[in-house]
DNA sequence: CGTCCACAGGAATGACGGGCGG
DNA sequence: CCGCCCGTCATTCCTGTGGACG
């Protein structure tokens, strides 16, 4: 095969690849479909609270609930822009600002983007948060609006921080004079309402609209409705999509994840040069999604972490039922020796391993040994070849990981 | 049946870098 | 360039606790 044969075969296949997707961008999670199937009952209940504000009415405020991929922000996003229109066929004075407080990060940004949103500049830091709270209600005063504010995943500003925040805000009405303000708290946590002030709760969850999981009939008709634009006709498998949806069902009727098991088992057909998605390829989908989170996570690291991480590995290749907080501070100080870097405390470990447990690299345990104290037992629950290959690229660690990887595949105790 | 281990995990505080206005 | 305010990481001190042992 001379040279230009192997590029005429490269260009080939590519431009054949187009065999199975119409449109990839139909499935990413942050496209908004107009048609949100199985959501009827909530976007009638989200519409009718919004509704006044067409008349020149505040809206009551409201609490949505529901886990994630249960369409919260997609309904949330529709209702309001359709809302938009709307106010400006009467020309009413409706705003709406949304913002995502996982991304968005802190109190003091939240406002800063609410001022963004309605004109007025603030810079990125430098002010305290009571300054730019003050600029925005000025700010907000000034412009006679009525002005809904969308704190996606609140869960995530109220847990860390407190809920000072909202209390703020529920309570500007009082000293607005020309504007309105009407807040939506999305959160993916039913019991954030225990963390809550009484009289924030009260005043937040004005209407609460709660958003069920979906079964595995309703994320298939989802899948479905999104294949025909997604897809080439018959490009997708019955079976395919319906284990998708299955898949997805059995974690927490989440389509995000369904969508994205479809998406990538569509890319793993296309690297297979098939035209049509399989079973079999959302299997494997299942398994890279998973695999990337994976490795993304520890690469993502502190050295700290990737320390702890190793400790456990070793610990569990000694011994699987013996590994415990204490045993892992005394490995973890003596592989910090060899590196040498000062060992942070043990109770900063115990929250490392904490932040592991909930990435799903650890598991752990609180659990009782009488006499012998009370402690946690601490489990890998991810292949260990996967770390030793993540953090064989570490500079710093290559070392350490050689040698305990040696130990693995002697098979021996060293 | 009380004790007491070996921690869990909350609260307060400090150290430090980034980014701003003045 | 200083002083101020953030957010993040880390330490220090602390109170709480399930259950085997005596």
């Amino acid at each position: 095969m001379d040279n230009t044969d192997i590029l005429e075969d490269v260009f080939e296949k590519f431009l054949n690849k187009t065999k199975i997707f119409r449109d990839r961008e139909v499935l990413r999670h942050d496209y908004l479909p107009d048609k949100l199937p199985h959501r009827e009952e909530q976007i009638r209940q989200l519409g009718e609270t919004v509704a006044p504000v067409l008349k020149g009415a505040r809206s009551s405020n409201i609490f949505i609930y529901g886990k994630t991929g249960t369409g919260k922000t997609a309904v949330t996003k529709y209702v309001l822009s359709h809302l938009e229109a709307k106010a400006k066929e009467s020309s009413a004075p409706v705003k709406f600002c949304y913002t995502n407080c996982q991304i968005t990060g802190s109190e003091y940004r939240v406002f800063a983007g609410l001022c963004q949103n309605i004109g007025v500049p603030v810079p990125f830091t430098g002010l305290s948060v009571g300054e730019v709270y003050d600029r925005f209600k000025a700010g907000l005063d000034s412009s006679r609006v009525i002005f809904i504010i969308v704190l996606d995943e609140v869960d995530a500003l109220i847990k860390p921080r407190g809920d000072s925040l909202l209390y703020e805000l529920t309570r500007i009405n009082e000293t607005l004079g020309k504007s309105k303000v009407s807040i939506i708290g999305i959160s993916n946590d039913l019991r954030l309402k225990e963390f809550l002030d009484p009289r924030v709760l009260s005043s937040l969850s004005e209407e609460e609209i709660v958003f069920r999981p979906y079964d595995a009939s309703e994320l298939r008709s989802i899948l479905f409705e999104r294949v025909k634009s997604a897809f080439f006709d018959g490009a997708l498998s019955d079976g395919a999509l319906c284990l998708c949806a299955a898949l997805a069902a059995a974690e927490h009727g989440d389509a995000r994840r369904a969508l994205d098991l479809l998406r990538v088992a569509g890319e793993v057909a296309e690297r297979k040069d098939t035209n049509v998605v399989t079973e079999e390829h959302v299997r494997e989908a299942e398994k890279n999604i998973e695999h990337n989170r994976v490795v993304e996570t520890l690469k993502n690291l502190t050295l700290h972490s990737k320390l702890v991480v190793l400790s456990v590995l070793k610990l569990n290749r000694i011994n699987v039922h013996r590994a415990i907080t204490g045993e892992i501070y005394e490995v973890y100080s003596e592989l910090s020796g060899e590196l040498g870097v000062a060992p942070l405390t043990q109770r900063r470990l115990s929250t490392l391993v904490n932040e592991l447990d909930s990435m799903g690299i650890l598991s752990t345990k609180v659990i009782s040994m009488g006499r012998y104290g009370r402690t946690k037992r601490i489990r890998l629950e991810i292949v260990r070849t996967l770390v030793s290959d993540v953090f064989a690229g570490d500079t710093r660690l290559g070392r350490l990981v050689d040698y305990e990887m040696k130990c693995l595949s002697n098979h021996s105790s060293c």
